[in-house]
DNA sequence: CAGTGGTCTAGACCACACG
DNA sequence: GTGTGGTCTAGACCACTGA
């Protein structure tokens, strides 16, 4: 049946839509159930956009954002090298008390709060990843005041002098995407994504940012060179 | 539903079944379908382990195996460094013709089969990872003959001194369970994996095998450092 | 064999987009 | 309002396990 949908898929160009999903599983013999399970898969790949209250349409190829993970680089500055332009939705900002462990990571003054803050990053009119930052509220930078901020946060943090970054501690997992971020890049609980959670230090050793970074499959490729330890 | 069920997960130990899956969605009147669904959640972060025929058990904590991505190690020998024991289950082998591409990356000789290998890597019972090699079949070390090998492909050709390795070029992905690798994995289709497609490098920097390594979620941790870019 | 999880069906209702 | 995808239900059958 997949292969049937797959065929389906492959005869048409990009923007077009495909058959009501009712229509289509009635077409290919199967419960609705099934197919939704089976275009589920041409999502993950990135070849099909599913818009409820819209339809099922097939995805232009994306242009794909390609980057050693070991480099430390804000998503528009490597959408920028390939001349992809990306925008970022709505700054969600939200302070709040750091809880136990945040107060010992980020080695915060007693009555400070923490300051979360969430975007999307769009790429070609598509959601391509979410981030969180969550810092010490004295440490977000000027420039992000005001809603009308639309920069990238990790660029401000670079470029300035005080505190200087030194690095960033990630870790890489798959998961499968939560009902909060679901909602947010616009796909279905459960769909997969890479992500990294990362510490970031300055250059005398503190943590200043928590972040979780959310990618979709498609849009972006990390890679890493691996070697063999000493010895 | 989710949080009762997590409440419920709680008050079990580790061994303990959970009811029957009718029986729990009855009891959490929700239907047989949203149940498990909300299981997968729990399963994809390695706290249940369903079996077929037999039922869904509260798992034990896994050991972690913790590594820079940025090291070329073998699962073995990761797992040795924390004392965990890992087994290798049967080997497959298959020869075949490379395709153009491969015979391209390789540099292969004219006439010569690539030899495909795969393996589930096994640890306190259950399945961790899958892995594949694909290498040009002259240069598929000796003691892999015989369907009696049990030990890791990696560590012999870092040990052996000719052709000697480099390094390997690895991208990171996170994917859906294709149903081949679910079932070697004995999960379902659709869970998520963290996918590291490399390539192996020798220091006259010809390619000399090629591999798919899927993880899944639970037992491995990979961390990397990021810098900021030169400049 | 009985009981389990794995999969599929048919049908319903909801939230959403768009005219 | 109409049609879309998102979600859920109830029920069925299958494949597998272990007594």
């Amino acid at each position: 049946m997949i292969d049937e949908l797959a065929v389906i898929i492959d005869s048409l160009v990009p923007g077009d839509f495909l058959p009501s999903e009712p229509k289509l599983a009635n077409q290919l013999g199967v419960s609705r159930a099934t197919l939704r399970e089976a275009m589920r898969v041409f999502e993950g790949r990135g070849l099909i956009i599913r818009r409820q209250g819209v339809g099922t349409l097939v995805a232009s190829p994306p242009q794909i954002i390609e980057s050693g993970i070991e480099t430390l680089e804000s998503i528009e500055s490597q959408a920028r090298r390939i001349g992809l332009e990306v925008t970022m939705g709505d700054l969600g900002i939200k302070y709040r008390q750091p809880s136990s462990e945040e107060l010992e990571r980020f080695a915060m003054l007693n009555g400070l709060n923490v300051v979360e803050i969430s975007r999307v990053i769009e790429a070609e009119d598509r959601p391509v990843a979410y981030l969180i930052d969550i810092m010490p509220e004295d440490l977000l930078p000027g420039e992000t005041q005001g809603s009308d901020f639309r920069g990238s946060l990790l660029d401000l943090m670079i470029q300035r002098d005080h505190p200087a970054i030194s690095h960033a501690n990630s870790e890489v997992m798959a998961i499968s995407a939560p009902p909060d971020v679901a909602r947010q890049l616009n796909i279905q609980r459960g769909d997969v994504l890479l992500c990294l959670e990362s510490w970031l230090f300055t250059q005398e050793g503190t943590v200043i940012d928590h972040t979780y970074s959310y990618f979709l499959p498609g849009t972006f490729r990390f890679h890493v060179l691996r070697r063999p330890a000493e010895g």
